[in-house]
RNA sequence: GUGGGUGUAGCUCAGGUGGUUAGAGCACCAGGUUGUGGCCCUGGGGGUCGCCGGUUCGAGUCCGGUCAUCCACCCCA
């Protein structure tokens, strides 16, 4: 039996859809426009922008060389690709604010576990040409919206990365503190110091959570103008009602964030509780070749909300069936002129009334309309609602 | 890539120490006297016991391998 590959799956539930439907209107509502980019890309991309130090590119990327020879790649997740978008397009060299949201499929090669799929959907954000840290309050707000329409619990973090001003500078201190305690860290901190300092902070290792307890943070570090955004921020999330927390040790896994980065936890699916991350990536316009422009955005993982969402399950639309043969065809013309105002099923084969209205009920139909011999001759319809 | 758990019907699972035609519940189908669903009763269809090999007179059961799946690490949404 041929099966669908490892870590990929078919989709049936409904709430994946009622998931599209809330993230497109919210979106749309917040004056964001609809962008589909290909799921193919150049590897360079991913390269480039994700960034070489990261596991996904390094090892996770479904990465080959086509038929004309050209490197390219299933997409590993759902930013670069509407970068890429925006400076082919030239939108950079225009002074107005584009806004895009994405629902789309991701792939990356890994061992799959609980709310880790190697091909999953993201639902995803971008801004770009807002320098305002209003605009990261926005897509917050927007994504808080979200969970809060389909009724999802969450913990918002948020932190600070710093600019290339403060970053920089901080890292230096990060690394030599590091490399005093060099000794008693586990080894993937021992091998993060040199590849990614900064991702010692969020270590699960509690001996290495203990001696980092002490480490420099980067929100002590901020140069004055990420500090005040910083301060900027936590005031407009509080003036929404948005609750939050302030995690030092938060950073992310993709290179191009900077400044505000924030994510949303569930505690409900596992060890994966990532729900949502994303942040501002203000160099990585300019990084892919295109003119210096402010960026920021996130992502939504569908597969990892997917059980948090409750469905409604109410009985809806009408259900046709025939008794006899010869109504078929009068409850198919009955049914088309139906369905202009809603959902009708017709049942092709010729069953008795038992098996209609059990068949209908089993489909969660809410209205029966059946035609036998006797409502054929009368010109009616049996009806019944469920 | 590393570690652990699990693979028997569409689904959830039983099947001590190897021994006839492999079971249950749910689901599905058909009936319970002419055309009224859900509840109940009766009957029925469904399984190369993940796959390959080994031990044995005999393997769902023991052994090895392999694949898949789940959970965790790593990493991330």
């Amino acid at each position: 039996m041929i099966k669908a590959p490892r870590g990929m799956k078919d989709i049936f539930d409904p709430r994946f859809l009622k998931i599209f439907d809330v993230t497109r209107k919210i979106a749309e509502n917040y004056g964001f426009d609809y962008i589909e980019t290909p799921i193919l890309e150049e590897t360079s991309l991913f390269k480039r922008s994700v960034g070489e130090s990261s596991d996904i590119v390094n090892k996770e990327m479904y990465q080959f060389i086509d038929k004309g020879g050209n490197d390219v790649c299933l997409r590993p997740e759902g930013t670069a690709g509407v970068v890429r978008s925006f400076i082919e397009h030239k939108f950079d060299r225009q002074a107005t604010p584009k806004r895009f949201w994405y629902f789309g499929p991701m792939f990356r090669y890994e061992r799959p576990q609980k709310g880790r799929l190697r091909e999953f959907h993201q639902f995803g954000v971008e801004s770009f040409g807002v320098e305002s840290i209003y605009e990261d309050i926005n897509i917050i707000a927007l994504a808080a919206d979200i969970f809060d329409e389909l009724k999802i619990d969450y913990t918002l973090k948020i932190n600070s990365l710093g600019c290339p001003e403060c970053m920089p500078k901080y890292k230096e201190t990060l690394v030599e503190f590091l490399n005093f305690h060099k000794n008693e860290l586990c080894e993937d901190c021992q091998r993060r110091i040199g590849q990614n300092p900064i991702r010692t902070l969020d270590c699960k290792n509690k001996n290495c959570q203990a001696i980092l307890k002490n480490a420099p943070k980067i929100t002590d570090n901020l140069c004055e103008n990420c500090n005040k955004d910083f301060e900027n921020l936590k005031e407009g999330l509080n003036n929404l009602g948005i609750n939050f927390e302030i995690d030092k040790n938060l950073v992310r896994g993709l290179d191009y964030y900077t400044k505000t980065t924030f994510e949303f936890i569930s505690n409900k699916i596992g060890a994966q509780s990532a729900i949502a991350g994303g942040g501002r990536y203000d160099r990585l316009v300019e990084f892919l070749g295109g003119k210096a422009t402010a960026g920021v955005g996130f992502a939504i993982g569908i597969e990892r909300i997917m059980d948090l969402v409750e469905i409604e399950n109410e009985r809806k639309g009408i259900y046709m069936g025939a008794i006899i043969a010869d109504a078929l065809p009068i409850i198919m013309k009955k049914a088309k002129n139906l369905r202009k105002e809603t959902k009708v099923f017709v049942e092709p084969n010729i069953k008795s009334l038992k098996a209609h209205l059990k068949a209908a009920d089993k489909g969660n139909f809410k209205k029966v309309l059946i035609m036998g011999e006797n409502e054929l001759r009368e010109n009616t319809f049996f009806e019944k609602e469920l």
